[in-house]
DNA sequence: AAAGTTATGTTATATTGTAACAATTATTTT
DNA sequence: AAAATAATTGTTACAATATAACATAACTTT
């Protein structure tokens, strides 16, 4: 991601596609699942469930954990954010049209998560899957470090 | 990890390099993070803290989460063992002896991790990685399903 | 409208991980 | 060996992350 960008595009793409699946999926993008979605999308850092879960309350007053991690669980199902696993927290998926698998790259200091497709690592771990003979069901590449604004 | 092999060996290995490496760097390997290591290569799946806990009890009785905690900050440290971020777990680390970066295979149904180098792998990432002119601290590469044995 | 399904409210609790300070043990210096 | 220093462990308290279970409400389908 570089430093400066209209996020503001970022954020109506990634609403208005959501929007879109959950039509075409025949799910319901609630108020609630919209509002942590938004939330989520406020920058392109990763976002903590209970730090959600602050922002939410002068949307919904009533929210309580379980409220934020059924949103969560929504969200993911549809493939619409991603589990950054190795800090607990979530970031919007930059795709939503095609499935893929994730490689994240995730800054120490600007604390920026990128998802980059990778073609040739996924390449190259499919190969090595089936040395292994080993059936992925899911794929998690998390890689931490500093960014490129961040190095200069 | 194939289903059947002698597992002692594995534990021998780990425990007589680990006892070497701490010598050699004027560490030590004390009483509780001996044990510690023990109990996470009692077999090859991923132990939660908790369950460390729980079997550290009867040796040491005065066990408390911190004592689990700072004896895994530790090992990991030294590159004893891998902390599985997608599992909040932990599994001993298969080769000591060559600082390396961790490909884990995590089976669903058997619950064994297997790490392999996956030098191929480590290549592409590293390209992708200077592609993306990020500077890379630490990797965690975590694919979950099936492995060779529980395919069959 | 009634029935079935999906989503949310609510309470309680389980799981995972740290902070802080005291006491002890090991190592180094005098 | 004694004293000083550093490393490790004991102990208490708590923070952060996540789920279970059941009640209520809101949508969908018949
Ligand atoms: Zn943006
Ligand atoms: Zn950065
Ligand atoms: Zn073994
Ligand atoms: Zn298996």
């Amino acid at each position: 991601m570089p430093e400066i960008h209209n996020h503001s595009t970022c954020v109506q793409t990634a609403l208005t596609q959501a929007a879109q699946l959950c039509t075409e999926r025949g799910v319901q993008l609630t108020t609630i699942r919209q509002q942590v979605l938004e939330l989520i999308w406020a920058d392109h850092h990763a976002v903590k469930a209970y730090d959600l879960l602050e922002r939410i309350k002068p949307l919904q007053a009533a929210a309580k954990p379980a409220t934020i991690y059924r949103a969560l669980d929504f969200l993911r199902e549809q493939g619409f954010i991603h589990r950054v696993e190795s800090l607990n927290a979530f970031i919007g998926c930059c795709d939503l049209k095609t499935a893929h698998e994730q490689l994240l790259l995730i800054c120490k200091k600007c604390e920026n998560v990128e998802e980059r497709h990778a073609d040739l690592v996924m390449q190259a771990l499919a190969q090595e899957l089936q040395k292994a003979k080993f059936i992925a069901h899911s794929k998690a590449i998390e890689i931490h470090g500093l960014c490129a604004d961040c190095t200069q």
